[in-house]
Order: structure tokens, then C-alpha cells, then sequence
DNA sequence: ATATTATATCTACAAGTGTAGAGATTGGTA
DNA sequence: TACCAATCTCTACACTTGTAGATATAATAT
């Protein structure tokens, strides 16, 4: 499943929250930029179609949807893509400019420190 | 400067080979996936209005380009975008992916190792 | 019961993208 | 010199994407 820059930005919203009406997307996303329901509620019904979000009930006239694929299972797939358009596969060049250029906490080198640990102990052991 | 897919595909080979005619890309292109001359020459053309290739001298009627823009350069931003749409901005998060889930050298751990510690160095350098 | 308002539905459109064909042109070859 | 093949140029078209307006409809307030 394939998705817009917009339609990501909108399934971010019921990633966050279980559960939204088209109004209430509409809302969050306009206080950052200026969008018009109708744009929202569009994008709202191309991921219905595609089966990205379902409806989860109805209030009065307004229905609620809500995420039908997890964040995960898009994201993978993305990364992927995004690595083979830009670097031709190898990811190691994207992550030598995230863990050289990209804002870390001394805890986010700590946890990444680790990670890179255990996989080379993963190597070894082969 | 923005960037297609196939807009993409196509810079590569002038950031691999310095001088390219179309039909030079074309036939590239052509042994990993059925294209026509005329779509990537159409790419070409359009990488060429926007400034991405210069024309680089020609040969009888062909026509031969070189890239105008440096690799680095369009990655960065594309990193970014990519970032802010799939992780919210959060870019520890893609490099907890990268380190766990993606291939990985010894070689590449090492380099990545290093790379921490003089992260770790210079935050407490502060 | 009616007017107002919120929401939904439907239609539309311009820009960008991937793709290709038709026709013009020219360098090289018979 | 006349033709052929390669290359270029131009035009086109369907699909996706971001965007919004017009209109229908139902819920709510008066």
C-alpha cells in the first residue's frame, strides 16, 4: 500500500489516535497550515477506499474512523524504497549521515551504542 | 531543487559517470527494466530545464550531459523531508531501524562504533 | 415546525509524473 | 549523392496528488 505525502500525514493522526472524525483531522491539520475541510475529508476517503483507515462508528451525522494498518507495516516498506531511490540500496550511507549529522541525546547513543553491540556479538556467533 | 522517482533513477548514472548521452542512459536503464528512448530522454530533458544536467559537448547529433547539482546536495534535503514524513522529525528513530533491522558488516559496525564515540566525545567536550 | 449549522458527498481541476509515438534531422554509408 | 539508422524534438495521454467549491442532508436550536 502506497501512500501520498498528505494521506501519511493524515494516517499519522489515527497512528496518534484511535478513533477521529473528519472534522477533528481537519481542525489539527489547520492549525498548523491552511487547509480546507473538503481537502481533508477527500484524503480521508482515499484511505477509506484503499483500505488504510475503517469507519468506527457514527455520531449523529459524523462518522469516526480509524487505522486499519499499523504504523510499522508502512513504515517498513517506505524505508526500503527510500533507500534504494536515494542510495541505491545501501543503507549504510544513510546511517552514517544519521549517527554523524542528526541530533542524538547522549541516550540515543547510549541505546544505538548497544544495539551495534549486540549485533556484533550476533556475527560472531555465527 | 525536487526530484521524481525516475528523475532519480536517472541522476545516478551522471553522479556515477561523468558525460552521458541519452542514449547511453537509455540502454542502461533499459537492461534492468523494459523502457522506451523517448521516456528517458523526456527525463533528461526535464532534468536539464530544471538545471540538474548540463549539456557537456556533443558528438555528431548526439548530445552528451553531465550533472549540475552534487549528490550530497540533493540527498540532504531529500533525508530530511523523508524524515519529517515518516518519523514525524524524529530521526533516531529511523536509526534505531537502520542499526537493527538493516545489513550490516563488521566493517560497518566498527566505522559506525567510531563514529558514536566521537559524538559521545564532543557532547561532554561542551 | 423551521431555520441554521455541521457534516458528508460529489465533482472538478491544475500540476506533476511516467510513459511513448510520430515526425524531423543529420552523420555516416553504400 | 542518395539513403538509412540513430538521435533529437514535439506532442500527447492517463494517472496521481493536492486542493477546493457546490450541493445535499441531517441534527440541533429557536
Amino acid at each position: 500500500m502506497e501512500f501520498s505525502d498528505f494521506e501519511l500525514e493524515v494516517m499519522h493522526y489515527f497512528w496518534e489516535c484511535e478513533r477521529l472524525s473528519a472534522p477533528q483531522v481537519h481542525q489539527a491539520i489547520d492549525q498548523k497550515r491552511d487547509i480546507s475541510y473538503s481537502a481533508v475529508k477527500t484524503i480521508i476517503d482515499r484511505l477509506e477506499k484503499k483500505g488504510a483507515v475503517n469507519r468506527a462508528g457514527q455520531e449523529g451525522r459524523t462518522i469516526y474512523y480509524s487505522a486499519a494498518v499499523e504504523r510499522g507495516r508502512v513504515r517498513l516498506p517506505m524505508i526500503r524504497q527510500f533507500i534504494n531511490k536515494v542510495f541505491l540500496g545501501k543503507s549504510q550511507s544513510l546511517a552514517v549521515h544519521l549517527l554523524e549529522e542528526e541530533e542524538l541525546s547522549l541516550d540515543d547513543i547510549q541505546y544505538l551504542e548497544k544495539i551495534l553491540k549486540q549485533r556484533k556479538k550476533a556475527l560472531k556467533d555465527d
